[in-house]
DNA sequence: CTCTTTATTTATCGTTTGATCATTAAATAT
DNA sequence: ATATTTAATGATCAAACGATAAATAAAGAG
């Protein structure tokens, strides 16, 4: 036998701790995300290119390390500067819309952000919730009430969003998020030009939701009065 | 002690193997539709009250009662008679397409059938792959053929579909199926009135998508036309 | 009742998996 | 060089898991 078979084993390389934690964490996004959380931890340590027991000095669990994984993808992956966006009135509604959602998809049309939370989603994990909380009051919740402004129709706070009206921005939402659905969980190939798809989308959307709304916003209103009457 | 600390133990029942074999089927979608196919048969077993080596005398793997509920949940979950729905012109598109949403929602707005096909598809299950690829052909290529019909467009035969095209449909497509997953992926509240709802999505949808499909048919065809001419 | 059949349980095997501990060797200081 | 520190490994444990085999008891036949 050459001496190849007996110098196979790669000698160990010592690396900075900070180093080797970030190393591990960024693999273990990557590895939780195509696997789920059920992934092995053995796996993981081959694929990282370590052995199993070291995870173990860097984290004291397999769940402290996906606690850590989750705040890795989460944190950070909302700009603040979007809420203001959606109703800076000195800007033409479409225009609003389609900044949005392009800048929005720059982070989210991603493969690890998006299986992570459609793992976490099926898992029952709280931070979908929070998350799908925010994305309503901050996101769909103004669209409603920019479309009123644009289309002449009472505020809020006049007649409240109901939920139909709210189930439109849904609508769009659900458009534009299914995309990132199809591509990373089903896995099919969508749309190169996924910005032209967004101002598609929101072309549509703005140009047939008026009169929809008016409809739901009439009704609304009447059954306020009706409320206020009796 | 009272002797019930002693009969604690539910003495054993004989069912009819095809009833047993029934129930455990039964059980079993739910309990994998809920907790994954990485579910624990002992787990599974206790739900249904039986022991857990029972399981392997109805079925010769855990692989083999996944595949069987896989069956179970995916076969005869198609309606034929959607597919001449949508084509068919002696019916008004907007109903047409009302129609078929509205009674494809009855089989798919399942927490059951929505779970197992995420769940399947972050697993990398072929099956999504082919039921992804016939909601392509049997229902969005339809529906694209048919708004050219409508719109008084050129037939894909003489300008074939392209890809901006094919993606409008999918954002309709896409505010329908999000709705399924806000409520069973996401366990979020959605509208009871989902007939409401697909109602108006497809209105807002025919109210608006004219232009933008006649902005890219005439682009396609005027890429055909160069294409034919070089 | 007795005998046969077989649905169901109890006990257990072989692996896998998260986690622990003692050992080894690379980097740094003296 | 020598000693000290600690990153990294190898060996292994205990529990969990899919699966098997033998033991038990419910149902029907004679």
């Amino acid at each position: 036998m050459l001496d190849s078979a007996k110098t196979k084993a790669p000698r160990k390389k010592r690396m900075d701790p900070d180093a080797r934690e970030a190393h591990i964490v960024a693999e273990a996004v990557r590895f939780f995300a195509e696997q789920g959380f059920e992934g092995k931890t053995r796996d993981l340590a081959k694929r990282i290119g370590i052995t199993q027991p070291l995870l173990y000095r860097y984290f004291p669990s397999k769940e402290s390390l996906i606690e850590r994984v989750y705040q890795e993808v989460y944190v950070r992956r909302w700009n603040p500067a979007w809420e203001g966006l959606i109703t800076d009135r000195g800007i033409p509604l479409p225009e609003r819309l389609c900044r949005f959602y392009k800048e929005y998809s720059h982070a989210v049309y991603d493969y690890v952000w998006v299986r992570m939370f459609v793992y976490s989603g099926l898992k029952g994990v709280d931070i979908n919730d929070r998350y799908l909380r925010s994305i309503k009051d901050k996101v769909l919740r103004p669209v409603c009430t920019e479309l009123r402004h644009a289309h002449g129709l009472p505020t809020p706070q006049d007649v409240p969003i109901g939920a139909q009206e709210l189930e439109l921005a849904w609508g769009l939402h659900g458009s534009f998020f299914y995309r990132a659905i199809r591509r990373y969980i089903y896995n099919l190939t969508t749309t190169a030009d996924s910005d032209l798809s967004i101002e598609n989308e929101v072309t549509v959307f703005l140009a047939g939701v008026e009169a929809v709304q008016r409809k739901l916003v009439e009704a609304g209103s009447a059954e306020a009065r009706a409320g206020k009457a009796s």
